[in-house]
DNA sequence: GCAAAAATGTACTGAACGGTACGGTTTTTT
DNA sequence: AAAAAACCGTACCGTTCAGTACATTTTTGC
């Protein structure tokens, strides 16, 4: 096995790991149990714990937008349509037991070298993408024109607040099927588009 | 010192140094030289650190709903004032700096003796309220009729989003000041009373 | 005031953990 | 093939921690 390969495949241990168990949680030499080899050669590409935990975590939490912008559809020109598409597909990957993983850790260590903020600037990020199509609707009229960026927030918690809380408490587990996440994707759109159609007059 | 007093100020201690530092990040040692006495008297009251841990943190839940419950006011007329006015006492309360550590210990230790089970339904008690406060207000014509437990949902979803996460993530941290406080409770009215605004035809 | 119950201090156990040392072995590079 | 780098296993160090044992003192109930 190559050298990055190695360095790969401790990181993807640990990954695993650290997200289901949580820092304290998780123990050096379980990963070393996992991956083979040796605590010497963690600590041969890894100064401390703490590094390797950053390293990983930053890693899946770059993936997250990644993964979230790539269902971004900017095409459409009906806001309903449009917004529903794009929230059920960022429902069923958000509400993913990965990445409800990732969130659930990014907020129990959220002070730990501030793998917090960087969550946080990732969702910062992806709210401009969302913010970039609401923008695209307010100027064709189909949205009344309002602070895009705020919008763009207030869907967000709209989306997420039925599964996702659930979810992040450990009150229930698995993906939610595709039927719950579209009727959660409705309600949440449909009253996005009540607050942000366009003034009747 | 009373027995029930020393179990009270053993509790106490608990909670503060669980609520700053988490379950790992906590010793019981640590509680002892806080509230005086040694491990021994802890261990005469708590059999173990995961019992006192849940005592003390089922406590400060169900104080959660009590105290947040009292900032209900039912007795407005007009949606608009009374959702502001409850919005702004709640949001002061749940971004306080010991409400925001006691979410995020119920987060960080969802899956430990189902603390995080304890406190969704603590949620969902206060849902029950405010949905009832809500229902009034559709009867009355002064909101669309619809489901009142599930607008409750999204009216605490469009008021947490703006404050509540960067806390959470400790992006940002102190209790937000009055001005700011109000902004954002008006925001998320604002948006909730447009999108529950009763059917205009 | 006395007996029972509870609180206290100290010292300890046993286990887990992060991190290191080191000598032998494999892999890569030149 | 030789030299260098990386890897491996094992044993170990120092520390921390939950929980216990026990003898002593304080408080409480009658």
């Amino acid at each position: 096995m190559n050298r990055d390969a190695k360095r790969q495949a401790i990181l993807d241990a640990a990954y695993r790991l650290f997200r289901m168990h949580g820092f304290d949680g998780t123990s050096i030499s379980e990963i070393t149990t996992q991956v083979g080899g040796s605590k010497a050669t963690i600590y041969c590409h890894f100064p401390t714990k703490e590094v390797l935990f950053v390293e990983c975590m930053t890693a899946a939490v770059e993936g997250y937008i990644t993964g979230a912008v790539a269902q971004l559809d900017a095409s459409g020109t009906d806001p309903g349509a449009a917004l529903r598409e794009f929230g059920e597909k960022i429902l069923s990957f958000g509400a993913s037991p990965d990445m409800v993983a990732v969130r659930h850790v990014s907020i129990a260590e959220a002070s730990r070298s501030g793998i917090g903020k960087l969550f946080f600037a990732k969702i910062v990020a992806l709210r401009t993408h969302v913010a970039a199509l609401l923008s695209k609707f307010m100027a064709s009229g189909a949205l009344r024109a309002d602070d895009a960026d705020f919008a763009a927030t207030q869907l967000r918690a709209l989306l997420e607040v039925e599964l996702l809380e659930p979810l992040l408490l450990h009150v229930r587990e698995g993906l939610p099927d595709e039927k719950e996440i579209a009727l959660a994707a409705d309600r949440a759109v449909a009253a996005f588009l009540k607050a942000y159609e366009p003034d009747r007059r």
